[in-house]
DNA sequence: AGTAGAAGGTCAAAAAAAGTCAAAGTAAAG
DNA sequence: CTTTACTTTGACTTTTTTTGACCTTCTACT
């Protein structure tokens, strides 16, 4: 008694195992194929093929416009770092920021050079400091380097 | 699945690795081979050819009249990146943000995986968009990311 | 010099995709 | 049988590309 999101899920499933961990899709055209709602596809991506899952969605609108689903490998690097990334919730100060990233860093999880890039994204210089709106970029800026690591 | 203007990119690239960084075309006859309209061109020009990322264009009109699109060479690399940076004081909009680093990166003077995070740095699901705040910070964060890789 | 025809430029409307969000419907748990 | 979680649907938004009508600039020819 699988749901059309299931079954959709596995169709794209397939498709990922067959090109090997990149698809590139269709969004209403795989729409009409299931024959449902265009963000039919949307609640599925977002449900199924998540960080936390250990896939990378990128897209794009206008004429030839398309969804692409990337496959992470995950070894237990990635694997921490997606831990990290879902802790990624609450606004984070520059110094809880840093923090993190010394973290990562230490556990041999990003290198030095992608710590010294890291740190300047989302230091006070950058970003700035004391709003909740600041913070809450940098918490942005740092989930979704670390999602861009992951996908490396 | 690219679209019309994507083709016509990769044409043109070709073309300008082809001819050393400097090509000459005829808009209404290459608009003819790609069956778009000749603005459809321009279109191109000015999403994928701009001087962020390093192209100038110079055109005639009349008869006997062209396009041309130079791609700008840098000189030494540290002068061509301190010149980046200094450039960058204006609030970048994300497309232009990414033309910077895309630009870099053809240069070879960032890594491949250095683009990726600066990309996902910059974006707008990282910092946002349109208030001129926002792409302060964008322009920030570029710029003492720079800074940091370049140890200046 | 004056002008016709040949290019290229501009701008905005239409079209093509994808994204968002919330309401309505179902299934599962308690 | 009620409450909660998960699905499905649809209306509306945003982004990107494509098309076309009209404008400007140049060259060549009389």
């Amino acid at each position: 008694m699988s749901s059309l999101s299931d079954k959709i899920e596995n169709y794209l499933r397939e498709l990922i195992k067959r090109y090997e961990g990149e698809v590139e899709i269709k969004r209403n055209r795989l729409a009409d194929d299931f024959n449902c709602a265009p963000s039919q596809i949307n609640y599925v991506l977002d449900t199924r093929f998540t960080v936390e899952r250990g896939y990378i969605i990128e897209s794009r609108r206008g004429g030839g416009g398309f969804v692409r689903i990337i496959k992470v490998k995950l070894n237990s690097k990635n694997e921490a770092i997606k831990n990290i990334i879902k802790q990624l919730e609450s606004p984070l100060q520059p110094k809880e920021a840093k923090g993190i990233v010394k973290r990562l860093f230490d556990n041999n999880l990003i290198s030095q050079r992608d710590r010294i890039i890291l740190e300047a994204a989302i230091s006070k210089k950058s970003i700035g400091f004391n709003d909740d709106e600041k913070n809450n970029i940098r918490t942005q800026v740092l989930k979704n380097t670390l999602k861009a690591i992951f996908k490396i």
